[in-house]
DNA sequence: ATTGTTATTGATAAAACTTGCAATAAGGAA
DNA sequence: TTCCTTATTGCAAGTTTTATCAATAACAAT
């Protein structure tokens, strides 16, 4: 079976319908693997869609936070940006150039279990923005 | 010293100024302890200083999480909240009800040492929020 | 295919946040 | 105190994000 007839399945089982909207905007962000704010997303999928408008970009995108099938996450500059849902990670951003890199999930295995042991929260899985500084950075200050 | 003088020493010593608008600011945020919104501090700082504007408030809260004197944090609902610089914390907040708990950073020291093992940054203190599910939430599903 | 239900969209307005610039005032120096 | 430099503010305009609501279209049932 194809990916997007999984996806249009899976909404479908849960009351939800599939729209060329949806559709468009995770094949964006399927293809172009990455983190994209919603103004590029909506320019992007506007060439699929002329009339698509911003609100629906932003409506779309909580929604598909919403039903697990992309991850929101803090840029350098604080706004949220967007990326298919794939393997459990998370990022490091440098407060000084806005550089980042990727962390794999397995570093933070052990922390989340004790952060379930302290505070009875169950933690699932959350594309955390950590800020640190980069490599550079620390040598050119 | 009072606080207050301490604090405008540290930005003179940086080459900035102390104001009545951040005076102010720093003072709400030191005594009503806990995260606060932009239209919040807005707000009550407008009863001691009348004609203050939002864009101030947005620049000023900017300028003291710069200077460490704030920390910003992702409130429930996404948007950036602020607190008093005090001991190295972090949350977790539950996705559901939008509840939240505090961490210790202690909780965190080992993971700090991992993440600058493995990504060469150096980890800052940086008041992270965690996503997860609060105990009432998990029963009630 | 046709119909009916209602989730979803686009249009519009409002709220939240940012930027550019001239007027103001903090605070160092005389 | 007075003067001078320039960091900071308020104002006005722009951008981003959210809320409301009537019109549309997905899709299940006939
Ligand atoms: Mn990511
Ligand atoms: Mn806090
Ligand atoms: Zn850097
Ligand atoms: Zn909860």
């Amino acid at each position: 079976m194809t990916c997007t007839m999984h996806r249009t399945q899976e909404l479908r089982k849960r009351g939800f319908r599939m729209t060329p909207q949806r559709q468009t905007i995770l094949q964006i962000l399927h293809d172009a693997s990455g983190h994209h704010s919603p103004a590029d997303i909506h320019a992007r999928a506007s060439l699929n869609i002329p009339g698509l408008t911003e609100t629906t970009v932003y409506r779309t995108l909580d929604f598909l936070v919403q039903n697990g099938m992309i991850n929101p996450a803090q840029s350098a500059s604080g706004h949220l940006v967007y990326e298919i849902a794939r393997h459990n990670h998370h990022h490091i951003i440098c407060r000084s150039c806005g550089g980042s890199v990727e962390i794999e999930h397995t570093l933070l295995q052990e922390l989340y279990q004790q952060l379930e042991t302290h505070s009875g929260y169950l933690m699932t899985a959350s594309h955390v923005t950590f800020f640190g500084l980069c490599q550079v950075c620390q040598s050119s200050t």
